[in-house]
DNA sequence: CTGATGATGTTCT
DNA sequence: GAACATCATCAGA
């Protein structure tokens, strides 16, 4: 089942942890998308000097203000696109950056879409390269930018669905990833990943 | 397996 | 003009 508004507008770290498990799906029009988030990390509003709207919205982040569910993409390095789920109510900041995916449907065209050439006897590194980064699962799904600002609750494309339910001890919480340019928020524990899941990009 | 390096262009100052 | 929530590739072990 689809995921509803309520679920989004909840604490940003909840979101984010909360987000571990479940299926983000994505229909794309000849191929449907499915995966598991098994990697996030929250990006919480003024405290946090590692979030891009630590210091209030630009035309990048103004999404960040509505309610959660809607989508914050954004472009990195000039090459990659990250892709986040704004959290919390309409007004207040917080968003969960998806880091990696567990591919369930959709396999081969997620293998097309990353190494542009036929899926034929490939190895389980290249089906672990596939997802496990959070550029990496964009590539896969075949994400682009003009899905900035969709909302998760009611677009026919995109939408996230309820998955299986972890206990407590398969979810690990460490430090965020590539952020030490942060002199606060570097050391917060935000990331959140599925102990053991082979797609995790980082132990 | 690990670590180092270069690619590449949008965004904000 | 600098910074950047990354990835692919290559060298070395």
């Amino acid at each position: 089942m689809r995921l509803s508004r309520d679920f989004y507008t909840r604490n940003t770290i909840l979101v984010a942890r909360d987000l571990l498990g479940k299926i983000l799906v994505y229909n794309e029009g000849e191929t449907i998308y499915k995966g598991k988030i098994v990697e996030t990390e929250a990006y919480i509003g003024s405290k946090d000097d590692g979030a891009h709207f630590h210091k209030g919205l630009t035309h990048r982040t103004r999404i960040i203000d509505e309610v959660g569910g809607h989508i914050y993409i954004y472009t990195i390095y000039g090459m990659y696109l990250m892709f986040n789920i704004v959290a919390e109510e309409k007004g207040v900041h917080g968003a969960v950056l998806i880091r990696a995916i567990e591919p369930i449907e959709g396999i081969e065209k997620m293998y097309k879409n990353r190494y542009k050439k036929p899926y034929k006897n490939p190895s389980r590194r290249e089906i672990i390269n596939l997802t496990n980064g959070p550029g990496k699962f964009v590539m896969a799904y075949g994400i682009k930018k003009e899905l900035y600002g969709a909302d998760l609750v009611t677009d026919h494309r995109i939408w996230v669905e309820d998955g299986e339910k972890l206990s407590q001890d398969e979810i690990v919480r460490s430090k965020r990833i590539n952020i030490d340019y942060a002199e606060m928020g570097r050391d917060y524990l935000l990331r959140f990943y599925i102990k053991d899941n082979p797609f995790v990009s980082k132990k």
